[in-house]
DNA sequence: TATTGTTATACTCTATAACTATA
DNA sequence: TATAGTTATAGAGTATAACAATA
């Protein structure tokens, strides 16, 4: 099934009955949260869908970016991805040509990982991609809301 | 190795992981919802465990409170859950004695849901659980924090 | 002994199709 | 024909454990 199709179906799922209630989850930031994470999920991902990315993909290939020879633990902990996971991710990016995993000279161990030149290229499309995404959720949440919502949760420290 | 030596080591690796950059990524409202969400996520779901729920139980045990009679679709529709899941969600709920399944007098395909009057009692349990989260959550975030996220979330509008 | 990357496995969640009984 | 609930299955995502190479 085609990822527009798949998206349609989710939304037609996620469309709530007028009639029902939810109750005390209408005071609880997490059910929010959730909704808005969702709706988010889909819409990014459908956004990079045209150049074969995923948002996690998508992750990875801007951490790299940002930090070129980091090893896939470095990465894989900052995206909270597990390192077993992470090996699947990378052979993808791998295949599509966009990253490259070399012996790190300094640990035999570890992998150091850089972008190639597509690489590149591919996360300069994406970024225009997800900004064009960003601003969708701006209008949807209202200018005030987006600031204050990015204010508030930039603000959260986690473990 | 010798012992200095592994801590030079270690404290490489740590300062290598606390210089990750995540470049365009702490501009996206869609980065911090999805670590915030992971947060509440374990959460909840820790704070629920010692009364044998999780959140996506409770929060159907909420929804089939504030709507006695509901049927398996309204509730799945308003949580975003797909009806095939659900059915195996209520087996659970059901075979804890927290719900029951009627057949609907109006629609002999349907079942009305309502709570037991030990789903009541658990219910109360769970939500001073989950109360006692909400705090938590503010109380990290910043209590201005959480009420602009709170104000600015609820106001999102999904399809 | 510990760590990096890797493979394997199991369990959960999501999506879809198909069946049954009703409408 | 369509819908509510159900079953079955396939594909992701998540969590562990174990192993080889290296520290």
């Amino acid at each position: 099934m085609p990822k527009s199709e798949r998206a349609r179906a989710q939304r037609d799922v996620a469309r709530q009955d007028a009639r029902i209630d939810l109750g005390e989850l209408e005071s609880h930031l997490g059910y929010f949260v959730r909704r808005l994470q969702h709706w988010i999920f889909r819409d990014v991902n459908a956004a990079l869908a045209p150049i074969e990315l995923d948002v996690i993909l998508y992750s990875i290939l801007e951490t790299i970016a940002a930090n070129p020879g980091a090893t896939q633990i470095a990465v894989a902990g900052a995206l909270g991805i597990e390192r077993a996971r992470m090996v699947a991710l990378l052979d993808d990016l791998q295949q599509a040509g966009l990253i490259v995993r070399e012996r790190s000279e300094q640990d035999r161990r570890a992998h150091a990982l850089g972008l190639t030149p597509r690489g590149r290229m591919i996360l300069k499309k994406a970024n225009v991609a997800v900004a064009a995404h960003e601003k969708r959720v701006a209008r949807r949440l209202g200018a005030d809301n987006y600031r204050r919502a990015l204010t508030a949760l930039s603000q959260f420290e986690t473990d």
